[in-house]
DNA sequence: TAAAAGCGCGAACAGCGATCGCAGTATCGG
DNA sequence: CCGATACTGCGATCGCTGTTCGCGCTTTTA
């Protein structure tokens, strides 16, 4: 049984001193300030107060109060915006939303997308992605194909982007200069020259500019074209 | 510094009794028959005749043998076929082998792509798209961005099917009866639909042939377009 | 009012990645 | 040719992890 239909608590015996929602905005904190490596069983009970044990009657395992947090955070993408009308701005408007909330809860992409986990909020949003794309003519699966596409690029682009923001970690470091030093080799004269070229523009342009643009074009293409 | 340029033995002491690929070839054997998790320190070492402690002197923590055994299934990948001309098909085929090789060896898919993790075979690959790529008139960055599109679509398509595909898992069997229950609870009208609809024509058609068409899609839409 | 169920949680377990230090061995500098 | 040096294999061990068990207590049910 999932998270979302075992009940909060028993009928039977003593009302729980935290809940759910407590267990998990620790867990948030946690993970907001240290990585998701840092949400442990055990940090999350010093945080309430509490020894790890006393967790498991509020989750039934690490991997569910992942979900529950990630379930969370789906939470704070606004679905009440009214819709335009164009299931490609309309998408768009949400992905941004989603691309941003990975900009902000870094953690969101260390989170394995292994088995689907989606929450209410996340079938909220989902929903909200099937009302935007209904103007256009799909078969139901190319539907939830293209929400899966779309969230998928919106991790891409929230990655690439804290990647560069980061300054470098160790291992960062070490992984730049290999790739330098495989690239002015001599073997991969392309790979040198992309990297040349992406060096010397910078980060040439806002990179919400790019995502849209890019969202947009790859939109387009899977949502006009029926068939072929 | 990395594993890729730190030499493979010292000069001074007795040989190794084994060698970093032997090391490699084990871990990923593990993997493919038990998964990623199953690669433990204590199991490779195992699998080969010795201690967990061994292994450290041929890898400086697991997280650099997980980059071994990636490159080592990016080398799997032929990049000796000649090229076509076209990019959008060079590029397309290129995709299609690393798709293929993510449904061979699914744990490849639970990597944490966190920081990119390229060894010399994933240079060549990225070398390799690089040149299907040049008739393309792009910039540095977003050839590159490309090719990481492609990638990431290429791991998105092997996920689902790999989904679909596997016989439920207790987990699995639990997320599918409670989507199913939310999506009939009558709120979220579009998700029972798409899922109806989803269910009603089953696997309706080639896996390999709708990558392909949402490949050349998606790929069509970022090599033409110069601006806007 | 007795039984049943749920709660908090101290203690403990197995397994994990990683480190330390030592005995043995191959190479280097003189 | 011979220390000195540096490397290898690896048993023992550390600190940490997720999770379970069982007990005392509290609340509800019959």
């Amino acid at each position: 049984m999932t998270v979302w239909e075992r009940p909060a608590r028993g009928a039977r015996g003593p009302a729980p001193e935290r809940s759910r929602a407590e267990v998990t905005a620790a867990a948030v904190a946690l993970a907001d300030e240290s990585g998701l490596a840092a949400v442990t069983m055990r940090r999350v009970a010093g945080r309430l107060g509490t020894g790890p044990a006393s967790l498991y009657r509020y989750v039934s395992s690490r991997d569910e109060l992942i979900d529950l947090m990630a379930d969370a955070m789906t939470g704070e993408i606004d679905l009440t915006a009214p819709l335009g009308g164009d299931p490609v701005e309309d998408l768009l408007a949400l992905a941004s939303q989603a691309r941003a909330l990975h900009l902000s809860h870094p953690w969101l992409l260390d989170v394995p997308p292994e088995r689907l986990r989606l929450g209410p909020r996340g079938l909220d949003y989902l929903e909200r992605a099937l009302t935007a794309m209904a103007p256009a003519a799909l078969p139901g699966h190319a539907r939830l194909e293209t929400v899966a596409l779309l969230s998928g690029l919106a991790k891409l682009f929230a990655r690439t982007e804290l990647q560069a923001a980061q300054t470098s970690t160790e291992r960062h470091a070490a992984q730049a200069g290999y790739l330098a030093r495989a690239a002015a080799e001599g073997t991969r004269p392309l790979l040198a020259a992309a990297l040349a070229e992406s060096a010397a523009s910078g980060l040439p342009e806002d990179l919400q500019a790019l995502f849209e643009r890019t969202a947009r074009r790859v939109l387009a293409g899977l949502l006009t074209g029926d068939q072929k």
